[in-house]
This record gives structure tokens, sequence and C-alpha cells, in this order.
RNA sequence: GCGCCCGUAGCUCAGUGGAUCAGAGUACUUGGCUUCGAACCAAGGGGUCGCAAGUUCGAAUCUUGCCGGGCGUACCA
């Protein structure tokens, strides 16, 4: 592809004497391997009709392209398209699972998504900011960056206060003895419980909400002391630990795993002491007892970095976190990945870092996804307690699998569940039907396994390789030669995107391919089996590696 | 009010700095397993790409206005 472009860019030149990166498209199967609309663009400079450009530029392109193309033609209004010689575009996909870009090549790149709130449930959008993060890190380490996962999460701050009133009054006090009367597996439950209790009393009861706020600051000030032995501290710590237990247990479920945990508790004190010396500075504003910054002049609104009780705000601990970040890792890099509500909160907290550390804030990048959405328009609130689990949705799909299967499968699962959130274009909010999104059919997850099973199926019939690979391939079999030989371009794109549908797409396109061709042509025995047999473990190195990239497992057998 | 995002088939969504771009899945109707795995394949109906104007040889895609929805907008995150 590239050297088809060199020598186009050569040719135009030449011609023309025109400097333009042309670009090539994959076009329509139909129409060839690959399109040019360069005579449409160039028409309009030069002032000719593009079909005579068409025609001067394909005249000059024969002789330069005689030993790639196997036809170039003109089309519509002056398309260039071009089709290749069979074995070249069989080498092409020979290479196509193993082509890499290198975007980001030995770049330092730290990942930090999913941050879920200690104390909290860890629910249906988590899983899904989960996922798709885990996929975009993914991404940025394929295109050779060194990627660090992390997390972030609220381990101090107004919900750990709500919370930790609810259980207080469950307990009847500071009695953390009492805490190994509630069972294991009940943990989260009860926890996530106690902190809807907690909401509803700091709305409903004045007298709770005033304890709350002097719990909140208790919090900070045991992190303060580093106490951990006080009945307080105990109820604290023991609770915070059940709920990182609970988040890595779900994060096992999913086959993610972070390098880091950052809590907040312990950004929170560089945060202060950044936003205490950038006041005098006059980065930040006093205003009404908070300390604030003033985003108007840049276009933003104003956002308390530290409350009038003297307490950070998440924007004072999301300072803290990257300059954490930064002292952690020198990073060239820094994404957070997170719901799209917090983008202009982002842009502040970005826009008052600027002005004291730019290298920072130029190194990072906010990449955010839409809501999940229950379907019913029913919405989540964690602090209603009407959410679905992360846990919830793995159950589920658990339930249909073995429904729609007769068995128990943990990978199926996966598929179904990844599959079904990172199909769709990173941004916009997204519907969870926990009923129909789970499906084995169609564009899905298991749909991807099951081609792959029934290709390495086929490869273990086979013993070495019989025959000669045919020097010209049959229209089946060149349909899928050219779809594999795509791969690269994809995953290109996806990278330069930050975009992990691209795969999604592709790799559905791909199988379906793959199907349409397994459905009338036999490899085994045939008198292309050579060929065909090496189409096939193309094609299955394709699809394991495009799976392998979203972290969805592509077993031989299901 | 202001800012950001979104509006494509009954439903869920691809396609978004132009052309070969009106597509997929699902649902519905129908056909295909004595042959490498039917979680599959094939066929059919279904859309004024929210509306309108503009730019262009050409607009789902760009610009403007309007309509509809979501989120944010000082001490929650």
């Amino acid at each position: 592809m590239q050297k088809i472009q060199q020598i186009l860019t050569r040719v135009i030149q030449k011609v023309f004497n025109q400097h333009m990166q042309p670009e090539l498209s994959r076009p329509d199967e139909q129409f060839g391997d690959f399109s040019t609309n360069v005579a449409l663009q160039l028409a309009g400079k030069i002032g000719k009709k593009p079909r005579e450009v068409a025609e001067e530029l394909v005249e000059a392109l024969q002789p330069e392209l005689a030993e790639i193309a196997a036809d170039i033609s003109i089309a519509g209004p002056g398309f260039i398209n071009i089709r290749i010689k069979d074995h070249l575009l069989l080498a092409a996909a020979a290479v196509a699972p193993e082509s890499k870009p290198d975007t980001y090549k030995d770049k330092v790149v730290v990942a930090e998504y999913s941050d879920p709130n200690p104390f909290k449930v860890l629910h249906a959008g988590h899983l899904y900011t989960t996922v798709v993060g885990d996929a975009v890190a993914n991404l940025l380490q394929e295109a050779g960056g060194k990627v660090h996962r992390v997390n972030f999460g609220g381990d101090v701050g107004l919900h750990v206060g709500r919370t930790m009133w609810a259980i207080l009054q469950e307990l009847g006090g500071e009695h953390p003895e009492k805490l190994s009367s509630i069972p294991k597996a009940q943990r989260s439950i009860w926890l996530s419980q106690q902190y809807v209790k907690g909401s509803n009393a700091y709305s409903e009861d004045a007298e709770a909400k005033e304890a709350i706020i002097k719990l909140n600051k208790r919090v900070y000030q045991l992190h303060e002391k580093r106490d951990h032995t006080s009945p307080f501290a105990q109820i604290y710590w023991t609770t915070r630990e059940w709920s990182y237990d609970a988040f890595d247990a779900i994060y096992k479920r999913l086959n993610v795993s972070f390098e880091k945990y950052y809590p907040e508790s312990e950004t929170t004190e560089l945060g202060i002491k950044t936003v205490r010396e950038q006041l005098k500075k006059g980065v930040f504003q006093e205003s009404d007892g908070a300390v604030v910054f003033k985003g108007e002049p840049y276009g933003l609104h104003t956002r308390v970095f530290i409350n009038s009780n003297g307490l950070p705000t998440y924007e004072a601990k999301d300072i803290g976190l990257i300059m954490t970040k930064w002292n952690d890792y020198k990073f060239d890099i820094s994404t957070v990945i997170t719901g799209n509500d917090i983008v202009e909160y982002m842009k502040v907290v970005l826009k008052s870092i600027e002005q004291f550390a730019p290298e920072l804030s130029n190194r990072s990048k906010h990449l955010t996804h839409g809501m999940v959405k229950m379907a019913g328009r029913v919405k989540m609130s964690s602090r209603k307690g009407n959410i679905l689990r992360g846990d919830d949705i793995l159950d589920a799909a658990a339930e249909a699998t073995k429904k729609a299967t007769g068995q128990i499968n943990d990978e199926a699962v996966l598929a179904a569940v990844k599959y079904a959130f990172l199909k769709q274009r990173i941004g916009g909010d997204i519907i969870y039907d926990p009923e129909e999104s789970v499906s084995l059919e169609g564009n899905s997850g298991p749909y991807l396994q099951y081609a792959h099973a029934r290709a390495c199926s086929i490869l273990q019939k086979t013993t070495g390789f019989e025959g000669e690979i045919a020097a010209e391939l049959e229209p089946a079999e060149r349909s899928l030669a050219r779809k594999i030989s795509e791969y690269p371009e994809v995953i290109q794109k996806s990278v330069a995107d930050m975009m992990p549908h691209y795969i999604c797409t592709y790799l559905y396109e791909l199988a379906q391919t793959f199907n349409r061709f397994y459905e009338h042509n036999r490899v085994v025995g045939n008198e292309r089996q050579a060929t065909r047999q090496l189409l096939v473990q193309l094609y299955a190195d394709v699809l394991k590696d495009g799976l392998r990239v979203l972290n969805i497992p592509a077993p031989v057998r299901l």
C-alpha cells in the first residue's frame, strides 16, 4: 500500500507537477483493492475535467505499476481503482497478523481508567469504562507504548462520610469488632447499602447531614495522623479493604489488572499543597472562603479546588494525582478515560495546571465515553441504590449463555459483554438492555469466537502443507485474502483515533467473509488445500490477534 | 441563559472533515445440515440520514439557523 502511494505521488509530480499526498482507500470489493480520488482533487486545481486527468494519470501509472497491479481502471466521475496481483495480495495477507504501527514506540504512557470509588459499588458504568479503558491501553501498547495501567478512586470525601455515618448507625457506635458478623460474601453489597442509607440521610435529615460533614473531616484527619488503631480508624480501614477486595474480584473476572491504585487519600496532600502554593502566585483565587480557579478568561467556568471548610474537592485531588503520576513515571503521555459528564470539569483542571506546569497538561489526554443507560429509560443512581452492578451484568450474561448453549462458558460470557461494549464508537451514550444486549448471535463476541474455533477445527484436521500455493486465487479465496490484508490498516486507524470499535467492525466483517468462504469451499482434501489452508491459518491468526487486542479470549474449542 | 455532546431502518448501531455511502445486526417472512463445528449461510420487505437554507460538479458527512434529547454550569464526582 505504501509502495503504491509512493509511486502515485511520484507520478502525480511528474505528470502534473503537483505535490500532494494521495490517499488510498479500500473501495467496495467489486471496484478493486485500492482506490484513489486524486484525479478529482487535481481536476479543480489544474482546470481540467476529472475524467481526463484520471486518464492521463492511469496512462502514466500503467508502466510504473506493471509489477504490482493486475488491473487499473477508471470509474464514475474519475476514481482510479487498482487491483493488485494475487501473489502480492497473498503476501500482504501473510504479514498482516504481525504488522503493527510504531506510533507510540518507546513512549512512556500512563493510562488511567475504571476509577471506582471505595465504599461505593462498581456499577455498569464502571464496567463499561473498564472494558473500554483496557482496550485503549492495549491499543497504545500495540503501537509500541510502554503502558502503565493505573486506577484512581475516592477513599476520602463526602461519600465516605455518608457511608461511615450509616455504618456507625448499623454497628451502634464505634465497634469495629461487630464488623466480623457480616459474612464475607455480603460485604460488598452491605457496604453499598450503607452508602444508600447515608446518602438518603444526608439529603433528608439535617442532623445527619451535619454529622456526615464531621465524619468526612474525621476521615481526612485519620489519614493525616496515619491512624490505623483507633476504633473509628479500624472500621474505616477494614471496610475500605472490603471495597478493594470486591474490585479486585471483578477485575479478575474481567481479566484486567492494574499496576497501581491511586487512592485519593494519597494525592490529597500534594494537591492541597500545590493549590496553596499557586494561590500565592495568583493562579488560584480566594472567593467566599473557598479557593477557586477562574476559568472564564479561557472560555471555561469557575471551579472550587479547596472548599470553605478547608477540604480539597476533586479538583485539588486531581492536581495531586497528575503530579503524583508525573513523579512516578515521568510520562510522555497521560491518558485518562472517563465518562463525558466531566469533560468541562477536566478542561478547567487542565487549564489550571497549564498555568504552572504546562508540560503536564500538554501531555495529558482526556478520553471520554458516554453513559451507560438502562433500556426502558430508568436512570441509574448509586445514591438511590437502583443500580446495575458490574457483577449483575456478568451474571446475566452467564445466565444467557447457559440458557443458549446448555453449558457454563466463562470465555463466551467475557466475549459477549466486552464486545457488546466495545463495538460502539466511544463517545455517545450506550443503551444496555440486560435481556437482549448479551447476544450470542450476529455481530457479537461469541460469533467471532465461534468463527475462530471453526477455523482451528479445520486446521487440526490437516497435517502439514499438501501441494503448492496457487498463483491465482479463486473469488472466495481472494475475498478472504483481501480482507485479511486490511488488518494492519485497521489497527493503525484504531490507534490513531484511539477507537477500539474499528477493530470490532473489521473482525466481524472478517469473520463473515470467512463464514461465507467456509460455506462453499472445502479445505481438507481439496486440490487447492495448500492455498486454502494458508488462508484459514492467516485468518485465524488475525482474528485471534484482534481479539487479543480487545482482551477477548479466542479459545480453540468452545 | 451559556457551554459541550448527540439525532441514520420498528429496535440497537456502523458509515462523519465529500464521490464507489443508504449499510450491519436484531426483529419479521422464507430456503439450506448423510460432506472440514448450523453460535452458520442465503433470499425478501423496511429509511425524506431530525427540519430548513447555504457552499460544491458532488453533502448522512462541511457552514448557519431552527426543532428534539442528554450532560455540565462554585464548594458532589
